[in-house]
DNA sequence: TACACTGTATGCAACGTTGCAAGAGAGTAG
DNA sequence: CTACTCTCTTGCAACGTTGCATACAGTGTA
């Protein structure tokens, strides 16, 4: 069966072109008659309009980009899930991107345009780009850049208050009676804009408490993944003055990690070292003990995202926006202990 | 800075459109001169291809759908990553689309064609759609089944063998001493022939070594999500003759809803309960204890099922087959136990 | 000198759709 | 009966690209 085209309908219906366009588009005043016949036609021939030639006719591919670092990491494919449903919420099909933090797939992506018009929009989680090369982007299509970042008021930017909330993750450990809090993920140079963030955050915290910083327990990763965060943990079992009796990871799979060591070296989570994540993967409610955490709302980035980069296909001269996203802290089992008998599950 | 086309660049070379369309495809031999001229012109110009209007010349848009029920299942996600690269390699990119599991959507993308030339192929890893809806399909547009399904020959099928992958887990509890062992993910009805296959590899182990099957220890559930291993496991310790001594989960999202339930209510695992999942997530290696798997070779599923598509997209009158992908039994903490004082970290 | 060739370059039409502006009827008012 | 309006319908051109067939030099050969 070969695809039917508004052609084949038009003759069928023994209408023109035209007239079929309209009854599909829902344009034109067409009298009821006339579109009977139409959508008879149209359900008889199985006709589906070709977006392809639609699409080039409007200058509109109706495809929305989404550029991450990797999709099997949960708090991207959670990401990646709540997009998907807010960009099919107004019309748009999303393509998902993994850069593999790449820079030559990041760049190509984001800097070099459209994809030749494959897609209208683009909504980019940066790992390697950074800032100064994102400033000389010829921005033909419309950029939207998630996760955290320092703004330079260039882009639209959807982000949570990282400062905050790392500190709010910190004084929560202080206010369990934790005395020397390790910070696992800093990333100090040039890409690592979120990071730097949460350790200015874990130093607020110190600053308002009135301690002071023990700069040993800052521990750098350049990337944040499991396996990361077990290696950091051995490291820091080692200090030189035993280890800490607390940690915060900068996300939740350093802090799967960190707890898979701890628990292996036969340390009680919380009672010897408390834990605490950030991202609040669902994965971190199945651990034992289950992981606490700081929960960005991942719905609302992805609306706020995917709005702002909807409004800006209308009207491209808006001026770039920053818009903050709300997060809560989620304390659970890898700090509060391990309530009444037992936990039931959750 | 308006985007450039063919025939701006054409202008500015001093040679017709053709001659342009002609070197950026590297197709008719061009002169060395005008090539370097027009070369230039394009690189002055930042001209990139729209690749819409190619497509729509050329009939294909260089897209394969990949359709999950949900992205932010670590299966699924670690798929999805494969698949992507697979495609990449092959010059393709990839979109993909969540269905829900709402029959609808599957249906939308799978049945109705293309999205109107939108991709060349579908992916599909099924969830409501049954064999026989998928049968009355008018394929326009190559499918590939991915996943596992009882094969009736009308269609590109990629599996694992499921049946001998569920009995090695079965028998390797056997092989650790355990005598009532549980199948949790059961679903006896027309969508859930994965889950069949995997009870009946259930089965024949029992057979082999002689036991008879306990039908209440087989526990159906229609979700896979880690509540539901929970909430199954809670019902299993509610079990007249008591807890089973194993259960063997049908993905690992059951199984570390089990393992959550089992640690939280006091029991040991492996002592009192051992626990063996399906899919080797990621997440598993990293839970204490970590879980035992058995692991499907998600990068050859992907690899295949890409191969299979494009060669199907080249010439579309092969006759279906059935493609099977190795898979392996992932032994770790939650069936062997702790080895040794303490495990160290993976 | 005429002919066939080779190597380059081009024009036309088409892919399937929609924007635009105008056309065709029918009805109403003068 | 004419002029006008209103409702519905249509033809034409274009979106940016590529397939096809052809044109045009220039070169070598008969």
């Amino acid at each position: 069966m070969p695809t039917s085209r508004l052609r084949d309908v038009a003759e069928r219906a023994g209408v023109s072109i035209r007239t079929v366009s309209n009854v599909v588009n829902g344009y034109a005043p067409v009298a009821e008659k006339t579109r009977l016949r139409v959508e008879a036609a149209v359900a008889e021939l199985g006709y589906r309009p070709n977006l392809l030639a639609r699409n080039l006719k409007r200058g509109r591919s109706g495809v929305l980009a989404l550029v991450v670092p990797e999709l099997d990491v949960p708090y991207f494919a959670e990401l990646a899930r709540a997009v998907i449903m807010q960009a099919r919420a107004r019309g748009y099909t999303v393509v998902i991107d993994q850069t593999d933090g790449e820079p030559g797939r990041e760049r190509e992506m984001v800097m070099e345009g459209s994809r030749g018009a494959l897609f209208d929009g683009v909504i980019l989680s940066p790992l390697s780009l950074s800032q100064a090369e994102l400033a000389e982007r010829d921005s033909r299509v419309p950029l939207v850049l998630l996760g955290e970042r320092i703004a330079d008021g260039g882009f639209d930017h959807v982000a949570i208050d990282n400062v905050l909330a790392a500190r709010q993750a910190t004084e929560h450990l202080f206010s369990l009676g934790r005395r020397r809090v390790a910070a696992l993920g800093d990333q100090p140079y040039e890409t690592g804009e979120t990071a730097q963030l949460r350790t200015r955050g874990y130093r607020l915290a110190h600053e308002a408490a009135g301690r002071p910083v023990d700069e040993s327990l800052i521990v750098a990763r350049p990337r944040f993944h499991r396996s990361d965060g077990a290696e950091a943990m051995r490291d820091l079992l080692r200090h030189p003055d035993g280890p800490p009796d607390a940690v915060f990871c900068y996300n939740d799979l350093l802090a799967l990690g960190a707890l898979r060591t701890l628990l292996s070296q036969g340390f009680r989570v919380p009672d010897d070292v408390a834990v605490i994540g950030f991202d609040d993967i669902e994965d971190g409610r199945y651990h034992t003990p289950s992981l606490s955490t700081v929960a960005p709302d991942k719905h609302q980035i992805a609306q706020l995202a995917v709005e702002r980069l909807v409004a800006r296909l209308d009207d491209s001269d808006d001026s770039p926006s920053e818009l903050w996203a709300a997060h809560r802290l989620e304390a659970r089992e890898s700090t509060m202990g391990f309530t009444a008998a037992r936990n039931p599950a959750p």
